[in-house]
DNA sequence: ACCCATAATGTTATGTTATAACATAATGAT
DNA sequence: ATCATTATGTTATAACATAACATTATGGGT
């Protein structure tokens, strides 16, 4: 079991460090997100806020919150599903490579792990070679996880 | 300068051995798509098929063509930007492993290259490793062109 | 304690991307 | 020529996201 709260306390202690706000509503929606453990569209956090805070976030907000938290490194969005998860580093002193982030596309589970340093060396090269350069080298690939590889099996 | 001819002529003779129908609009999505040189939203393509063609293709057709088009890797659809690319290899017999498109976060330009079989390897492994499966293996990276870089700059 | 600039949130409207559901038309095999 | 299949038309709506402007909350300087 995960502690959020542990989680959440470290998310704390990071803004404070950086002298930035963890307002209620953007703790409450960092809290859905790392209770979920899956990665979640902005509308399906704005009804989780809802029915387990009973707190009415109105699109517009989760959109800015979620903003501000992947601004932060808190949050991170998943253009592979358009949705978003909660940083996997925010208890490690939150510090980390070139994520890469292994997606269910059944169930948005989502494992995020540093990249090999030698394999993003590897896809770095070969981008400058052809002449771009990277920006936001996030890598989403779309997997099933074991669990619903058997069941659709 | 790049003949959009000889690559239709090749996708015509591709869905022609498939068994399956290349119909005008069809064809002048493609043909769209590949002048175009770079990504273009549904609703661009919309657009660029009245423009060019002077033919009111609904977004709704827009859609399915590109569903068709894609099942058939004649086009790719790239999460990052919720676009789509004529295929490189069309002309080239049309047969490619795992591709790795660089996009231009600025003007969508694409460059679609063979993911380094040993780097497809090294991640392929770590997904292993994690418990997911790879499916869809296609990878999509941020980036800015060299044209977009210096003006940017 | 008060003022004020800044930051955060509220509110309304709208833009953009995508699919559902059912109707009609075109195509090709028999 | 018939008919099943495939493709397209049409309308509606879902899902994702941002713009623009109003109001409220916060915290630093005095």
């Amino acid at each position: 079991m995960k502690n959020v709260d542990h989680i959440i306390h470290h998310a704390e202690e990071y803004c404070r460090n950086h002298g930035i706000r963890l307002t209620i509503k953007r703790k409450h929606v960092l809290t859905r997100l790392i209770q979920a453990e899956k990665a979640l569209s902005a509308y399906e956090l704005m009804d989780a806020c809802q029915e387990n805070n009973g707190e009415v976030i109105s699109a517009m907000s989760v959109y800015r919150i979620l903003e501000f938290l992947e601004n932060e490194t808190l949050v991170h969005k998943l253009n592979l599903a358009n949705k978003y998860v909660a940083c996997a580093h925010i208890n490690c002193n939150h510090t980390h490579g070139v994520s890469q982030f292994l997606i269910c596309s059944n169930c948005s589970k989502v494992k995020e792990i540093n990249i090999n340093p030698n394999t993003m060396a590897d896809l770095q090269a070969t981008v400058q070679e052809r002449g771009f350069t990277l920006i936001r080298p996030q890598l989403e690939m779309n997997c099933l996880c074991n669990d619903c590889l058997v069941h659709a099996a």
